[in-house]
RNA sequence: GGAGAGAUACCGAAGCGGUUAAACGGGGCAGACUGUAAAUCUGCUGGCCUUUGGCCUACGGAGGUUCGAAUCCUCCUCUCUCCA
């Protein structure tokens, strides 16, 4: 490869990793690591942190592991490291409260399916997938403090969210100071070239930078990303917040749920999500924006993206089937569960008792107040009784739009 | 260590001796409408029952006062603020 090749081929990488980036911190000095590593044949070491305080990762998530795997596709190493360490402090970014610390057993479980998520949209087999209990577990307690002498309180406290909680008087735990410190540091221990991340967590990002530099080692870029809004469409999507679309969510479902996001963020998913299809989806964006097209059909468009790029594009037109044919033609789906109710001698069976046996409502209170409400349907006749009492036939019962079973009577 | 303030349902937040399963808002669910599980409007939103009614559980925890307590008293736990 000749000079001018490879600063060609430089910028071309910039380019890739600048797209859908907020800010790219330490760019200046990344490009000429870059260019050295191109030189020398070597790959860069990517990192992205994840905590495993839930089980699911969501399409949140995805913004920045489509990221990593760009760099994947260019040849770097894509470290994901998974925080079981730092989980069992509790990160405190973008945090109103304290986010309360897991335990040991739980984070294992949660990490394992991680690794399962993560395959979903990057090739695993060349991740360097690590813990950072790795070297935390065994870091002597005065290594750990010295490593707490790299920032003051006063700093800590500019953080937005810890201003805020201080600010409304919600309490800020010491060991949540703690968590930017050991982010950072595993970012000396993997000795990272770039970290990636979302605009939250801005600042343990640029920690690493410091505490790599105290270390003696050139600090990594950081490149940082918007965060997705959840289905409400305000708040940034989060498990918690029970906005998000997992990644785990089965095509339907998650078809359904990006069908359902406000119109006004659609905007925002097309760009954050649309990875690969930029082009497209953008055009039909800026087309609506001047009257053109509907907005129906690019949800259509956008969920159809999403879904095949996790499940695949079989399932992802099947998905799309049976949104059109069950929600906007109300038909019923080709895979109602069936459900099989044992008599146990406890004839006869009311409404709302099967209601509850069928799993089609949490409680028999529910039960009887959905069926007030004319939500539920005896063989496609709503029934409006909660007492009446079903012959032992198999009907096909349904609550609200999209909750269906197929009740047998076993005797 | 001292002095104040506070802890209410999924979340935020009223209530400050009975008519409070607890106002109001958010969220959730349902119905109507629609271009979608958008938006908008309406209703519901602890559980169990033989249901225009009955019972059980619930207002940080444990006791107490009272015919009756989320509401008053005592102790405890936790948080916030100010002082040291």
């Amino acid at each position: 490869m000749t000079d001018a090749q490879r600063s060609r081929e430089v910028e071309r990488q910039l380019e890739i990793m600048r797209e859908g980036a907020v800010e790219f911190y330490g760019e200046e000095e990344f490009t000429k690591r870059l260019a050295l590593c191109l030189k020398e044949g070597r790959p860069l070491r990517v990192k992205l942190g994840m905590d495993p305080s839930s089980a699911d990762l969501h399409l949140g998530h995805s913004v920045v592991l489509m990221k990593l795997r760009k760099f994947q596709e260019l040849g770097h190493t894509p470290i994901f490291l998974i925080g079981d360490f730092t989980a069992r402090i509790g990160d405190p970014s973008g945090r109103n409260k304290t986010r309360p610390a897991l335990d040991v057993e739980q984070i294992q479980q949660n990490a394992k399916t991680y690794v399962a998520q993560v395959a979903k949209m990057l090739d695993v087999r060349s991740v360097e997938v690590r813990f950072n209990s790795e070297w935390m577990d065994s870091m002597a307690p005065s290594d750990f403090v010295r490593l707490c002498s790299q920032a003051t309180v006063a700093r800590m406290l500019e953080r937005d969210d810890f201003a805020k909680r201080y600010a409304a008087e919600i309490p800020i735990f010491v060991h949540e100071f703690l968590y930017p410190f050991v982010q950072a540091y595993d970012s000396v221990a993997l000795e990272a070239d770039v970290e990636l991340g979302g605009t939250d967590q801005t600042f343990n990002l640029l920690m690493g930078r410091e505490v790599q530099r105290s270390y003696g080692r050139e600090p990594q870029a950081v490149i940082t990303h918007p965060l997705l809004v959840g289905l409400d469409g305000h708040e940034k999507m989060s498990k918690s917040l029970g906005n998000s679309v997992g990644i785990t969510d089965d095509a339907v479902s998650m078809y359904g749920k990006v069908m359902s996001i406000p119109d006004e963020a659609m905007g925002e998913w097309c760009r954050l999500l649309s990875a690969g299809e930029w082009g497209r989806l953008v055009t039909d964006l800026s087309r609506l924006g001047e009257g053109e097209g509907d907005p129906m059909s690019l949800k259509h468009a956008l969920a159809a993206h999403i879904v095949t790029r996790i499940h695949g594009e079989e399932a992802a037109g099947g998905a799309q089937a049976q949104f059109r044919s069950v929600v906007q033609r109300k038909e019923v789906p080709d895979d109602v569960p069936s459900v099989e109710i044992g008599m146990g001698g406890r004839e006869p069976f009311k409404l709302f008792e099967v209601l509850v046996e069928a799993k089609l409502a949490p409680s028999k209170s529910e039960a009887r107040r959905l069926v007030k409400q004319g939500a539920v349907s005896i063989d496609r006749e709503r029934v409006t009784d909660p007492m009446k009492v079903l012959k032992l036939e198999d009907v096909l019962i349904q609550v609200g739009k999209r909750r269906f079973a197929r009740v047998k009577f076993m005797t």
